[in-house]
Order: C-alpha cells, then structure tokens, then sequence
DNA sequence: TTTATTCACCACATGTATGTGTTAATTGAT
DNA sequence: ATCAATTAACACATACATGTGGTGAATAAA
C-alpha cells in the first residue's frame, strides 16, 4: 500500500507547478504548445502546474528540455 | 496509452540513480537507513539508484529531506 | 567455517500517473 | 457584445510506480 500525500508534499507539489507554470509562460508557450514540445498531454501539464500531482522526474526532465531551461531551475522557489 | 521510455529517458534515469547512491553513501547511510527516514521502501530506493524506474517528485523530496541535501543536488551530473 | 550486513532481484496486489476525449470556464482582443 | 485562444475539469482505460514479503548473492568480520 502506498503512503499517502501529506500537506507538506502538496504544499511542494503546489510550489513546483507554479514555478513550472512560471517558467513556461517565461517562454512564451502555451500549454498546448508545450504538449508538441515536450510530448506530453496537456491535460497532464495542466495537472502539474496545478500541483495536483507528482510527476515524475523523466517528465520533468522532458518538460525542462522542451522550455530549454535546466532542469534544476524547476526547484527555484523559496524553501 | 503511455508513452514508452526511450533510451535517452533511461540514460537519464541511469544518471540520476548514480548520483543518488553517491549522496546516500556521503551520507553515510544504508538503504535501510534511509528507508526509515525518508518513509520510502528500501526495495524503492534500490529500483530508483539502479535506475529502472522513475520516481516523483515528491519522493525526490523526501529523499532529499532525509539525506539534507538540497534536491537540485541530485541533478548534478554530466548531461 | 559461521554470522551479520548490505544489496540485488523476484512475484504479487494495489494505488496513482498518464493519455484520450470531451465539455465548461476563463481570458483577451476587437 | 462576439470571437478566438487558452485553460480547467471531468470520466475512463491502462501502464507504471510503490510497498510487501521473500530469496539469494556478495562482502566483511569473527
């Protein structure tokens, strides 16, 4: 069974989706642009920068090449 | 249907177990250890390091907490 | 040798992330 | 107000990650 998400995890979650939301709009791409780049669903992107769930590090390896930032610029928000 | 896992996805993930093992050995700590202190399974954590799956971000997190690392840490290796 | 530690590896059940398709809702421009 | 672009939000099927429990291999210590 697995563990369940606690606040803190959401609280993280909903930090990095705002960062990544940021990040995206820095570059001027539109959800539905990032899924062609990225090939990933918008639907799922949509998830994500919601901070509705976990992604895991593959797709955020994925979205980082698609925005072409580094990967370790997602976790640039305070905390 | 999911995308499938190409081979640069699973070089990444490859990469990114190495450099995970390397700070849980800094740290001094087994996979036991670190089982207790990030509440993930021992069995996990030896898939993540070996580089057969890919984890989420918060369970990144968590390892980071329990290692006291900063998660951008974790990317730091050669692309 | 034996014992303990650590890790690799396996099978299985289950929860979750993902993609697809669709329909609202929102925003912006005119 | 209308129109277009963008995003939110829903349901569903399925692939994958996760935890549990177990076995075995490798290493070191004694």
């Amino acid at each position: 069974m697995r563990r369940k998400y606690t606040k803190e995890d959401y609280e993280f979650l909903r930090k990095l989706g705002h960062r990544i939301r940021e990040l995206r709009e820095q570059t001027d791409l539109s959800q539905a642009a990032l899924e062609i780049d990225s090939k990933m669903s918008k639907n799922q992107i949509g998830r994500i920068e919601r901070g509705e769930i976990s992604t895991s590090v593959a797709n955020l390896n994925l979205m980082a090449k698609a925005l072409q930032v580094d990967i370790q610029s997602f976790f640039d928000f305070e905390e």
